[in-house]
DNA sequence: TGTACATCAGTGAACGCGCGTTCACTGATGTAC
DNA sequence: TGTACATCAGTGAACGCGCGTTCACTGATGTAC
């Protein structure tokens, strides 16, 4: 059946929404194209219709979730203290327990490294973190803080996720939130 | 046919150690016992003869990894500038190319978390590298900092990893590796 | 020491299952006259 | 404005495949006599 208008460009964007919360969650390999297209009510076959492969829906998902996440950033670096506002958002117990709408980079490097052809997409997500810190930091040395900053991020958030003692999970955050915002000064 | 005296317990190693090396390589859920087994010359049906399901060979694999790290940080950790030997072992070029032998930290992290029944086995590999460290700090926040280097080791191991641009990710582990030495004075 | 038997590590076919992908089809809508 | 037709998003069965797991079986070795 044809559906009126943009009723594909609509569908389109459900099923990149949706691929973005699982891959982000789960993990791309543990997500099935069935079981997401049944979750947005539509058969698996039609999927084609939208997509060439789950490679490029991988690769859709992903800049949809680096786009989400510039827009919280977004918001977090237009305020006083931008840094400190991130930084704080970032190891928050929140997104501790949100990967899925969350930073895509703790949930999907790894797997992203493991394929056999590497997206620049990854990339794109990362620069833009690290562009965004860069231009709150006065220091000639921004560029290298910035990514020293963003991999202490990363880490701190992975390993809280991973562990299965909660204190230490919360330990984790803490303690490099506040040593991470000791360092602005 | 029943084999000689000791047979098993070395099949049963090598089937760990294996594990080890694919579960860091190419990822848990992307690992297959078939080809594993296949690999090491056995068919896939004797697996079970060794271990009682998939799950109990991936605890015993990251278990073994963790031994495994454990040797060789041990070497790191007798040498004249311990923190700064581990710092750049972790960083190295070589550590970045052969995940299979290296730390299950970054590769093997955000598979277990995601996994429904998260095991402790992870938390001693973090817990054994962190003490490491605090037992090379004098400060009296030696257990904080230990916590914040290892986040930042193992973010910056998993981005550098995962990015596309070879030059970023030289430079993430470079920047990363001097920053973290140059914090110990 | 030589023979009969029990053991059990490893074999290989088979189980049901979900995966990514293909494909002939449907039928409500948009378009053309 | 009303009718005939073309479009194509979505359907649902089917494809081959590899997964984790089970199971009846094999046969070289260790053990008992």
């Amino acid at each position: 059946m044809r559906y009126s208008q943009d009723h594909k460009a609509q569908t389109h964007q459900r099923i990149i929404k949706e691929a973005s919360v699982r891959f982000r969650r789960d993990g791309i390999g543990a997500t099935g194209l069935q079981p997401l297209m049944k979750a947005l009510g539509l058969t698996h076959g039609g999927f084609y219709s939208h997509f060439k492969s789950k490679d490029e829906l991988v690769e859709k998902a992903l800049q949809a979730a680096g786009d989400e996440v510039d827009v919280v950033c977004a918001e977090l670096f237009a305020q006083d203290r931008p840094l400190e506002a991130f930084i704080d958002a970032y190891l928050s117990q929140w997104h501790q327990t949100s990967p899925h709408e969350g930073c895509p980079l703790p949930t999907m490097s790894s797997e992203l490294g493991m394929r056999g052809q590497p997206s620049p997409t990854s990339d794109a997500v990362l620069n833009a973190r690290l562009r965004q810190i860069q231009d709150t930091l006065e220091s000639d040395d921004a560029a290298e803080r910035s990514i020293v900053i963003m991999s202490t991020l990363v880490g701190a958030l992975l390993l809280a996720r991973s562990v299965e003692n909660a204190e230490l999970a919360r330990q984790i955050l803490d303690v490099t939130r506040e040593s991470l915002k000791q360092a602005q000064g």
